[in-house]
DNA sequence: GCAGATGTACGACGATCGTCGTACAATCGA
DNA sequence: TCGATTGTACGACGATCGTCGTACATCTGC
């Protein structure tokens, strides 16, 4: 439960938004599709997955193009590990942003 | 707090998806504009308005644009009166079908 | 009937989206 | 070092988006 203060590892901090740079519009663009919603749904328990590791209906290219829109919006965090890259959700930084709104659109997205 | 069970006023029931049809990728997508999430802001309290009454920054075509998209996917109704038509949030569905969700957007974009 | 108000339909436009394939960079294990 | 793995970069493509202007439909009030 240790607040994730600063930028420790950010690796990959190619666009990250800042949590007070956080968009609410941008955030909802970037869950308002089936593949992302997936994503974020697979990463909710706190997991770090790496793209390959989702087996997602879509090719290498097109993962990497949905984890950077999500990833530019500010809903996961990428950090590199080897040759393979880990997202998580970025789940504090959201919650005091936007309370709810994660845990709401994920049970939504469950039915 | 009835219920709204049935349909009865569907003066404009072109498109307006049923509660059962209601798909969140397409309520997101909705609530991912700027101007649409000002319109139902606006509704949120229960009220009616018509499209020229809420005074958006965009044209009449525009804004008939954006309240198609909302309608399309239920996220308001729309009935006719005189000359104007009337939309309204359709609360009940949409907590219904995603309990929480308008409310917490709601929430996370007053911040 | 006629003029005004309200909103839609249609077409246009540049911008963005979601998808892919190919080529490249970085890392690891043998 | 060399091959395999993992992911990115770039360009392409058709589709959709957000915006507008103009033309039309509908209702109201005179």
């Amino acid at each position: 439960m240790a607040e994730e203060l600063v930028t420790d590892d950010r690796a990959v901090a190619t666009g990250e938004p800042e949590r007070s740079a956080l968009e609410l519009a941008a955030v909802l663009h970037a869950l308002s599709d089936p593949v992302r919603l997936q994503i974020v749904t697979r990463l909710s328990d706190g997991s770090e997955h790496s793209c390959g590791s989702l087996e997602l209906p879509v090719t290498k290219s097109t993962c990497t193009h949905h984890f950077r829109v999500l990833r530019e919006a500010g809903v996961i965090h990428q950090r590199q590990e080897g040759t393979s890259r880990l997202n998580s959700l970025r789940n504090e930084d959201l919650e005091a942003r936007f309370p709810g709104l994660i845990d709401t659109v994920l049970r939504a997205a469950q039915a």
